[in-house]
DNA sequence: GTCTATAGGATGATAGAC
DNA sequence: GTCTATCATCCTATAGAC
């Protein structure tokens, strides 16, 4: 196992960290703990805490942009069956960027660099509630999306076929 | 409506920011510029910032404690049931101190004083699985748990029939 | 690229006047 | 009970040596 750059190990550090504690509540500090090395070389890699988060948060929004152009278009039944699927394995392709994501949502949407987030999250929404557009589905919908991501990086389900039983949670609770 | 008292009205503006914020991201000035007063205040009436937090949690645990131990001795498919509408009724009493404790469970359980949260929660959990202890129903549970914890403080759901809609999305998740 | 040292501000908490 | 003023500590970020 070849050592990863530096600034790789504060990427995942700070994606460890922050998934779990949260953005505010994880300092500067607590990340260079985490890598080995001073707070200065973490800004020397990234111009900002802010940007470190960027940085993690970009990869999974852009794949939810593919998603989402990729439902456009298909009939609703399709659609949802395909939002089902590609949401789950978005969430376990990047667990604790979108833990992260759900955990500092107030912060995240009051900040202008990440306002693109809350549409994309709103389109996938309208396509994992089947074309239903009734408050009960939409509400069902954002229970099992935020469900999901905070699950996906529990530590306790860690022997489980989390793709099988997370799309069969999902399939219960938003298939008729 | 006769104004209440300067205590609830810190508990009250504490709740909102904590379940929005999180309690590392929400500070005593923030909550003092919110009531209207000023830090001091906020520590004559309650001696640190961690007996806020335990202040608000302390009603919403002792009712789960009576929801767990009404459960208990009961048929695992009526003690599902009455889980589930229990696990409502409770998440819709207490959205905000709810949506705090699941917003920062990590922090919560690393301190002493909350310790017994995770115990009582893990014996709701079981309940809602219908008895069963396979680790894809655990799993299914955390997510039902966790989704309705968040969504149930999110603003965008204000005109819907709450319980209804969680109940049913719970029971379509839950039961086979 | 990484470090130590430090600036400048926010934080939780205390002291003491009113 | 509520305030202003203050303390010690932590925070993000910068400066400059190596």
């Amino acid at each position: 196992m070849v050592r990863a750059s530096t600034r790789e190990d504060i990427l995942s550090a700070a994606a460890g960290l922050f998934a779990t504690g949260g953005y505010k509540g994880t300092s500067l500090q607590d990340i260079a703990a985490a890598v080995g090395c001073s707070k200065a070389t973490l800004l020397y890699h990234f111009a900002t805490k802010e940007m470190i988060l960027a940085t993690l948060v970009a990869p999974p929004v852009r794949d939810l942009a593919t998603l989402s152009e990729s439902l456009t278009g298909q009939p609703a039944a399709v659609a949802q069956g395909q939002a089902i699927e590609g949401f789950v394995d978005l969430v376990l392709n990047y667990r604790r960027e979108i833990a992260l994501i759900f955990h500092d949502l107030p912060h995240l949407f009051q900040s202008e660099s990440f306002s693109d987030i809350k549409e994309l999250i709103d389109q996938l929404a309208s396509a994992l509630a089947g074309g239903s557009a009734e408050p009960s589905a939409m509400l069902g919908v954002n229970v099992i999306m935020a469900g999901i991501a905070l699950v996906a990086v529990d530590p306790e389900h860690e022997g489980v076929d989390l793709r099988a039983a997370l799309v069969d949670v999902a399939r219960r609770a938003l298939i008729p």
